[in-house]
DNA sequence: TAGATTGTTACCGT
DNA sequence: CACGGTAACAATCT
């Protein structure tokens, strides 16, 4: 579920709780912490100090504790942000359409009053202390066209990874997954089985801009289901731009749809 | 019912 | 060793 478009509205949600003093930590579901940290020490961390800053880097939420550790919330598939009560976003793709509380999987109570809940159905979240943010990439929203090239590596003769896979490399570029990767590549009219490094300049330059837009669009729009392509993204579906149907193959382990006419 | 699903990671093969 | 493909995780929705 949450790509980068999702996470940055959990983040604006998560402003909120800046300044707030932390008082309870709930782990309702040991799931989300399993081997990354015990509740006695997570709460030990945390408890009785405020929150001095909220920031994200890609698809990671991080929250950052006045005299204490960053608090990193991933939201696997289907996690959701519920601040006082307020969803960070109105709905997910195959996941429950209701708020229900019995996916209320970590909670975290304030001072004198709010609290801070992280929604997730499927359970593919996590909660841990100190998430190692070097091994990430640069945030896909602010990636300079350097960057980019970067990530995508370098030239090649021939061969090398497929453009969306790169795309989608959480160590390379962060925050762009699955939906956000065809999105992106059909407004680019790019392949996503290119290979990487095989970009021309101007390609590169189309890529970045249209990377920016498309994350900007969507965004305001509210969410990364809610691409052009996304409705055609199912067998007979057509490409909005030109008609053709849409191809299909999975890449880089996901189900991917690109228009066969303009993506080349 | 069968099939598919926005993420991450361990594992296996080349 | 690097890389890519696959399965697993988990639970829901169409």
């Amino acid at each position: 579920m949450p790509e980068l478009v999702e996470v940055e509205r959990y983040l604006r949600l998560a402003e909120r709780v800046v300044g707030r003093r932390i008082v309870e930590i709930d782990v309702v579901d040991p799931h989300v912490t399993r081997g990354l940290v015990s509740d006695a020490d997570l709460a030990a961390a945390v408890c009785g100090r405020r929150v001095s800053a909220v920031r994200r880097h890609g698809k990671l939420l991080v929250i950052e504790i006045a005299g204490g550790p960053r608090l990193g919330l991933r939201f696997g598939m289907t996690g959701t942000l519920v601040v006082d009560g307020d969803a960070g976003v109105d709905r997910l793709l195959h996941a429950s359409a209701a708020l229900d509380d019995r996916w209320a999987r970590f909670r975290v109570g304030f001072a004198p009053r709010g609290e801070l809940v992280l929604h997730d159905p499927r359970r593919l979240g996590r909660v841990e202390l100190d998430p190692d943010e070097e091994s990430l990439g640069p945030d896909a929203a602010t990636a300079t066209p350097a960057q980019l090239a970067v990530a995508l590596g370098r030239n090649r003769a021939s061969g090398g990874p497929a453009l969306k896979v790169r795309l989608m490399d959480q160590s390379r570029l962060a925050g762009v997954g699955n939906l956000l990767a065809d999105e992106v590549l059909w407004r680019a009219g790019l392949w996503p089985g290119r290979p990487a490094a095989s970009l021309s300049m101007p390609e590169l330059r189309r890529l970045h801009r249209h990377l920016r837009q498309t994350l900007d669009d969507l965004l305001a729009r509210g969410g990364s289901h809610t691409g052009d392509l996304m409705a055609e993204r199912r067998p007979g579906g057509h490409c909005p731009r030109d008609n053709a149907e849409l191809a299909r193959a999975i890449v880089g382990g996901r189900t991917t749809w690109w228009c066969p006419v303009h993506q080349c």
